[in-house]
DNA sequence: CCGATCCATGCCTCCAGGGTATCGATCGGC
DNA sequence: GCCGATCGATACCCTGGAGGCATGGATCGG
């Protein structure tokens, strides 16, 4: 079997995702046969079923659904492989750091300081990506600001930069928003913010909807400072500290992101800076 | 840019490891014309130059240099992708566990017997690779026993199972042979083992070059028990001391690796069985 | 100055991959 | 139970890209 080529799991995937190959042909910008032709030409090379197909349904075999994550992993190596192939050959190389707007935690002037200081630097452009994971696996970011067990870091090193207690965000009308602690289970029944729900974009437009009723959410302690005056924070008390850690594919070899993770490293020894208590720093 | 295929990148490794169209060209079974132009494509649709030729030399950019790691990383992902997808549709599914003739420390038993105790378990496949690292990165196997920081484990997740003291591997009749403990420095001038050099396939082979005055080694001291009569083992004092561990990729979901993985942890804890100190089972 | 080396270019061939039309199977509605 | 709608597979054709061969053009050694 010669290898695999990036067009065929990229197609596969897009049937696997709509379980439909009209709706994926669509999507990808061809038509149903090609589409069905050219998995069927993958799963004669692969040796193995993909799809249980009847004229009424498409479902996935064991075979395609351990696929499914293994084919997005690849084709992410592989846009990965071009955007920095990409950047490398810029007139001015960069060193691309992707975070959240506000989700910094007031130490990303800290860590730029720490990164001047380090050899092998290159300048830094900060990217606000909505989705960092996203950002960094597949090669748009170098290293990324994410919090540890909110996203999804596995294949990536890491390295900590601040360990916060979590604490619950609520309207200042909840029935809640006055206690000194609260429990998981007792925001049962409450749409709580998840990680999967990455349609929200920045911390500033979580919060808005937190007071608007919609949703609520526990975030670290350093992301409630300020707090807009309709919220409350209450404190978790069953819930895992939430770290902020700067991460960058496991791969990697570039000295600057090394240089990157040897900064965070000190600014993490370093800790939180005494009497800077107040606001994080944007 | 539309995504790369593979075969580019492939054709590109081939040119960036030879530096040279006509032999690359030979090695994939292409004419080097065909070879040229798949190049410059490919070199177009990146919009950065990858090699800078000259009707008498070819050199890597920049940008080539940058995607050489990512594009042999990127290529083992889709091969990864397509070994498990092809394990995964065998009529009984297996876990496949790659470990270097002699290479598993005296663990592999109590591994194997703890991984039984867990859920969610395949039947084992233990296959012997000398090169385990790639038979990881590729997807031929699923988990590894590698040793840190012999192997390279960047991009892969790992669970400790035996940390090991250094000792240098010399024949009886070397200088040093009889010392109770030697610095690295002292080595200078040996042709000491290296992970590069994977073209010795198993301990017992290495051994018996040392036993030939080919090189000498630094391993971890339970490969060295027990020992050739014409070999002797002295304890370094200034190397690291090396970790047996277990390694899987980092992007891995699968239940039957997490289950593993758990195994290792256990067996860990346990730490070395009292009263076993003699040879490594196999 | 000439031959050797080596990458690029021109030109031809062929087939993988895409399009349109249609078949065949299945399911829901009447 | 029949009929139309839905949806994947198949048949057939066409185009573009990938590969082969021949050759050009540049560079270096002698």
């Amino acid at each position: 079997m010669d290898r695999l080529e990036t067009r065929e799991l990229a197609y596969f995937l897009a049937v696997a995702e709509e379980l439909h190959f009209g709706r994926a042909a669509a999507r990808l910008g061809i038509a149903q046969p090609a589409l069905s032709r050219s998995v069927a030409r993958l799963e004669r090379r692969l040796g193995v079923g993909l799809f249980e197909r009847t004229s009424r349904s498409v479902a996935l075999t064991p075979s395609g659904r351990a696929l499914v994550e293994d084919a997005r992993y690849a084709l992410d190596a592989v846009s990965a492989a071009a955007h920095r192939a990409q950047r490398a050959g810029a007139v001015e190389p960069r060193l691309v750091l992707a975070i959240k707007v506000g989700g910094d935690g007031g130490r990303l002037p800290d860590l730029l300081a720490a990164y001047q200081r380090e050899p092998d630097v290159l300048p830094v452009h900060v990217i606000f990506a909505a989705d960092r994971c996203a950002s960094l696996r597949d090669g748009r970011a170098d290293a990324a600001l994410l919090y540890d067990p909110i996203d999804d870091l596995r294949g990536f090193d890491t390295q900590p930069l601040l360990t916060d207690p979590p604490v619950a965000v609520l309207p200042t009308a909840h029935p809640l928003a006055d206690r000194t602690g609260i429990r998981m289970d007792e925001l049962r029944g409450e749409t709580v913010h998840r990680r999967d729900d990455n349609v929200v974009g920045s911390i500033d437009e979580l919060m808005h909807r937190i007071a608007l009723g919609q949703l609520v959410a526990v975030l670290p302690r350093s992301l409630t400072v300020p707090l807009r005056a309709d919220l409350a924070a209450v404190p978790v008390t069953d819930a895992a500290p939430l770290t902020l850690v700067l991460a960058w594919p496991g791969y990697s070899t570039a000295p600057s992101v090394a240089a990157l993770a040897r900064a965070a490293e000190s600014v993490h020894r370093a800790g939180p800076e005494p009497g800077t208590a107040g606001p994080p720093i944007r």
